[in-house]
DNA sequence: AATATTGTACTATTTAATTAGTACAATAGA
DNA sequence: TCTATTGTACTAATTAAATAGTACAATATT
């Protein structure tokens, strides 16, 4: 499990570091395939905020198929693989590169350039 | 030289469409290392917005030392390659891999779907 | 030097995002 | 079935972002 922490100072939202800390835990392979997050009012509490802060970034997880939640029983990461169709995660997939790849360029960086760090840099997946 | 266009509905800020069309103008290669760009007067006049959000685009891209101005001049297309160390523009593509990949794999996405998708989608640079 | 053109600075206003307070609804388990 | 635990819904308050109004400063041009 994920040792949650929030930044006050850092200018991102509450809810922003608690979305990017999950995504990064399932980048890292620190949070796996069903297991279940803390509850909505435990992480509140442990964060120090209100409880629809910790919701607000479950809820933006879940419509992204990332977490799966069940009212009474609590908030899972889900079986991403099962739940969305192939065609839908390669436009996302293709948004999400267009977006980065104007960014990158716009730099000035080429797109061997921006492989090659994506090699280096590039977790573990 | 860009069509400017603004789209009120889309919920994109006019300061941000303005820079993501600077930005991809420069990434398809229709704006040239030194063109200089519309004044802030007359694109804000174009595009029926205050010069002040005009001039938070062109800003906001000088940080980035995308663009140069001088004042009772105009604004241009910087000459990045001179401006920038190289270890410092290493850095930045670093760091925007990094954030790029951690969203990529936070989807379930691999390294090598990725690059695939990059050679598939990137541009012609 | 005078004037027009360029970007800048500062303030105010409006709008949107963020966080919190509180009550509600669904599920699990005794 | 009753109670505790879970997430949800709705509202209010706060904070931040975005846009605009207006005056200023630097440069170019005549």
């Amino acid at each position: 499990m994920i040792d949650f922490k929030l930044d006050p100072k850092s200018g991102v939202p509450f809810y922003r570091q608690i979305i990017d800390q999950i995504r990064y835990g399932i980048a890292r392979g620190e949070l796996q395939t069903g297991e279940q997050l803390p509850t909505v009012r435990s992480l509140a509490v442990q964060l120090k905020v209100n409880l629809n802060t910790v919701s607000k970034a479950y809820k933006e997880l879940e419509i992204q198929n990332i977490l799966e939640t069940q009212q009474g029983t609590g908030t899972f990461i889900s079986d991403i693989d099962i739940k969305i169709p192939e065609k839908e995660l390669q436009n996302k997939l293709d948004s999400i590169c267009k977006e980065f790849t104007s960014i990158a360029f716009s730099y000035g960086f080429s797109t061997d350039e921006i492989i090659q760090t994506i090699k280096n840099v590039g977790g573990e997946k």
